[in-house]
DNA sequence: AACTCTCACAACCGCGAACAG
DNA sequence: ACTGTTCGCGGTTGTGAGAGT
């Protein structure tokens, strides 16, 4: 049998949210809380699909959402964690906080599918048959990446087989209507957005070309797999239980974090944000050959 | 200045899982 | 156990902005 439309088609408004349809759609979360989706156009007078309204608070509306440039930290959190749970947006997100799962997605799709695609071609490139770039130290790097990715699984899967009863991996805080008052800042920022007509930010410019003028391969390595600064970004390891958006790890509800389940996590998270990751991307010895890529 | 191309991101769509009756 | 409904996820598309010609 025909699956029923999630909504009415005739007369569902698409396309962008203006503010005026944010601040109906918050206001109504913020005194029913989210869920229960399919009665929001009809409560609010929304002209939307449920789906619709879901996807906007979940990805825009929703407090405690960080927007903008992606750090390198960030960066190198996505590439490892898509190497070893796939597309897994979900999961991936619930790894770092703030970042939902479509931004990471899209961020994947634009910016990082690209640049690894890039990288890869570049070390695969064999113009004379003998290249610095040999096949052994390849089939090093790619047995030793193989048998972390497998620890590291070995690690997850561990972690989530705990009893969900007695599993609090997430320290997610419980839902409070007051917390919902802080989507006013996320209100506030769309309508600053909406009205704005300054130039982007510098950091923005400087995200956004780097991507088309890089020159130094190396560099570009060690930016995307090096690890040096886990102190500045204590929210991961300090934080790592803690989940931005809905996930197929988090169990949510708890604030108080099985210490057993953080130390079996500790593999998967040491993996994670383990300095030795570049390593594995700089056995490719010939980045000075494959400027030309960038 | 006008046009075309490329990029980035918001939003949509369809599917499957979870849930309720 | 079955059926219908709702929700969440991942893939894909549409569109505006900026860069290039």
């Amino acid at each position: 049998m025909g699956r029923a439309p999630c909504c009415d088609k005739v007369g569902v408004k698409k396309g962008a949210w203006t503010p005026e349809e944010d601040i109906m759609l918050v206001s109504y979360v913020q005194q029913h809380g989210p869920g229960n989706w399919r009665a929001v156009p009809t409560n609010t007078g929304l002209r939307r699909c449920s789906k619709s309204c879901r996807l906007r608070w979940t990805n825009y509306l929703r407090p405690g959402i960080k927007r903008g440039a992606f750090t390198d930290h960030e960066e190198k959190m996505i590439i490892k964690l898509q190497a070893l749970l796939g597309n897994k947006w979900a999961a991936i997100a619930s790894y770092l906080s703030e970042r939902t799962d479509n931004d990471i997605k899209n961020y994947w799709n634009t910016h990082l599918k690209k640049k690894l695609k890039r990288l890869q071609n570049g070390s695969d490139h064999q113009p004379d048959g003998s290249s610095r770039n040999s096949v052994h130290s390849r089939g090093q790097w790619e047995r030793r990446l193989q048998a972390d990715v497998y620890t590291a699984k070995q690690a997850l899967n561990d972690a989530l087989s705990l009893d969900p009863k007695t599993t609090h991996i997430s320290n997610t805080k419980p839902v409070q209507t007051s917390s919902y008052a802080s989507s006013t800042e996320n209100i506030a920022r769309l309508l600053k957005e909406w009205v704005k007509t300054t130039p982007k930010s510098e950091e923005y410019s400087k995200c956004s070309s780097s991507s088309k003028s890089g020159v130094d391969l190396y560099g570009e390595y060690e930016a995307l797999f090096g690890f040096e600064s886990i102190e500045s970004s204590s929210n991961i390891s300090g934080d790592f239980s803690g989940s931005s958006s809905s996930s197929t790890i988090v169990h949510g509800g708890s604030t108080d974090p099985d210490p057993n389940v953080i130390d079996r996590l500790s593999d998967l998270e040491n993996w994670l944000l383990d300095d030795q990751g570049k390593d594995y991307f700089t056995d490719f010895s010939s980045f000075d050959e494959n400027q030309d890529l960038f």
